[in-house]
DNA sequence: GATCTCCCTGCAAACCTTTGCATTGAAGTA
DNA sequence: TACTTCAATGCAAAGGTTTGCAGGGAGATC
């Protein structure tokens, strides 16, 4: 049933190479015999079977992604535009979810491995060893975690932090409290990192709550303990968690931004929605997605998988690059982030009055620190 | 540098069939023998190359699944559903979105057919006879779809609407309006259809605004239409919809429940933390999802896809089990729903109060209609 | 007219695995 | 002891494609 380049052949009067060759080498076969296999594949539906392309050429031309969780919003626009970057280039993108759970990322990693030309390894939660270890078995590229020696694409999200803490600092807030986000997130050592800091130099108290699960049930559960930290304004680890606190709040009588102000990280598409709406960091998920794949496909066509002639070319000191792209926050001021105790007081440079809304534009210019590495 | 079952051969001594034969039919070999080969495969990492084992087999043991916006949040839970139901089974989910776009489902479709070993297609947009004839290609499983002839797993949103249109007549609206979903969705046709008649039924007037992208956004621009159609009630395609609509009426100054009632469906976990809340038609869509990967995986063992022995076991009249599971919706009223101008007047049964919480169970009951036709 | 180029096409091996059949050898039976 | 039975293993073909190499033929050059 299925038509087979034999089929084809034998219609259109060549040999199954020719067939071949008029996909994959278009150059190297004669016109008016191209149009013949062309019009005979066409006419007979034939698609090449990519199972047995891969079996020789070593490529399976897919790739590879591994989420923490499809349900967190923050994931779908880097999904889709790694999607639509790996369509381009006629590669295919196996989405997969770990729920969070790092040793379900090692087993898809491995599951994964032989089906695809990479991995592309988003917010995972397993650790730095790990991660380098399962790089040997397959290319990977890793969003949102540093790790040297891997290319990595991350969002500056210790810049996002700070902005936020200094821009409740300047609205005249001094205790202040972090909603920490779930072990293992090198993003959430980052923003915590970032933040203290930023709350240090501010001359602000910063009480971090957590970790917590990155959900809006996360926040929620925080609501009570922000009341009684008795701060005056939150960051939290994601838009997530901050929509469940702004929505935790409100069930404890806590008026926002009045009594306290919230603020988010991701700026996704509900943050827009909320009442009040949520000031937040944006991170580029976008961009990721895309600047994730490029860097994947790069690295695929610079390692020749198959080593076809058997020892011959043994691909000993093989060049891997390591780019590590670095993509920029910007935070967008919205209606969650209001005045605090000490508005006016100091600081008269930074305007404590109602905060206008805030265009943001695409930060299309990333941060690129390359360097190459001899891979074992 | 990748290890192959040849290795593994070498490594303990035994021909290559024996090592096959150990992963895939381990009570064919002698207990030692395997011992042996699985203590030289896990030494050496071994781990089967899938696509060759696909080349002969003809089951890649992967499964697509065609959804038409990954952002959308109804889908995530019947995307992790699936995948949790298909890794149980030792099948892994491919995941492509198609932003809507029918074309972009069917090039999708052609794209994996010879890499899965069937297709989910959700929410599809293209038409019933380009379906049917994709199926000739590979087995496809349609989920919020209706066709005669092909495995379908559906969800009564038709039921769904007549509860939520006498939910809101009960209330005491006459004036209503209904936000279409997109163009060429079978559940946008279907909750129409019921809304329509439910409307009737209950004596009420239903304006059909429509279609609309079936995002915040397409709510969000009717806003001004169902301000200007003077209804008091507005059932919405989705609660993505519905949402977008809150903002806009917001935006207006038109309040909720107060001046418009509001009722979406899907039951998204947003829809728990809009202000106010949102009465929601709920759809089991991870029980959707389940159903479906059951499904196409039954189908699958079915029909033996490779034809061994080439012309002798020609699959003639090989029958395929088509059928279609009907999964139970179930209103949620939540804050979003209030008196309409005719409450009390009429309909002294049912009670135009103040809407209680509504506690749901999970409708784990699917109505099957099975029914077998001969494929050709 | 003979030789050389060069374009096009065919040939066959290789990729890694599964599986029907053949072979081996040991245990069981008469 | 000779024969059957059966479990365990080896052999080799097959699956659909790519690709290095070789061959064929037409046109060009001398």
């Amino acid at each position: 049933m299925p038509v087979t380049i034999r089929d084809v052949a034998r219609a259109s009067g060549v040999h199954i190479s020719t067939v071949s060759r008029t996909f994959s080498a278009p150059h190297l076969v004669n016109p008016e015999t191209r149009v013949r296999v062309l019009a005979c594949a066409e006419d007979l539906g034939y698609r090449p079977n990519r199972a047995a392309r891969a079996l020789i050429t070593g490529r399976t031309h897919n790739i590879g992604l591994i989420i923490a969780d499809i349900a967190n919003p923050f994931f779908p626009p880097l999904i889709k535009a790694a999607e639509s970057q790996a369509r381009h280039r006629d590669y295919h993108v196996f989405v997969a979810d770990t729920n969070e759970d790092a040793a379900a990322e090692e087993e898809l990693v491995h599951a994964l491995a032989k089906q695809v030309d990479g991995v592309l390894l988003c917010s995972p939660r397993m650790s730095n060893s790990l991660i380098e270890q399962l790089s040997r078995e397959v290319p990977l590229v890793v969003v949102n975690r540093q790790l040297a020696g891997l290319p990595c694409v991350l969002m500056d999200v210790g810049q996002g932090a700070r902005s936020a803490i200094e821009h409740l600092a300047g609205l005249g807030h001094r205790e202040m409290a972090l909603l920490g986000g779930p072990r293992g997130s090198w993003t959430s050592r980052e923003i915590r990192r970032a933040a203290s800091a930023a709350a240090r130099a501010a001359g602000a108290d910063l009480t971090v709550l957590g970790p917590n699960p990155p959900t809006e049930t996360g926040g929620l559960a925080q609501a009570e303990q922000v009341r009684r930290a008795g701060v005056t304004a939150v960051l939290a680890y994601n838009d997530l968690m901050a929509i469940g606190l702004l929505e935790g709040l409100d069930a404890l009588g806590v008026r926002v931004p009045q009594e306290v102000s919230v603020v988010g990280v991701d700026d996704i598409s509900l943050s827009r929605l909320t009442r009040p709406k949520l000031t937040t960091v944006a991170t580029p998920t976008a961009a990721a997605g895309r600047t994730a794949v490029d860097m994947l496909l790069q690295q695929d066509t610079d390692l020749p998988r198959t080593a076809r002639g058997g020892g011959a070319t043994v691909a000993v000191g093989v060049r891997r690059t390591t780019a590590q792209v670095m993509l920029q926050t910007e935070l967008v001021i919205r209606d969650s982030t209001g005045p605090g105790p000490y508005a006016g007081r100091e600081r008269p440079g930074t305007a404590a009055a109602g905060p206008g809304p805030h265009r943001r534009a695409d930060p299309g210019n990333p941060v690129v620190a390359a360097g190459d590495v001899v891979a074992s």
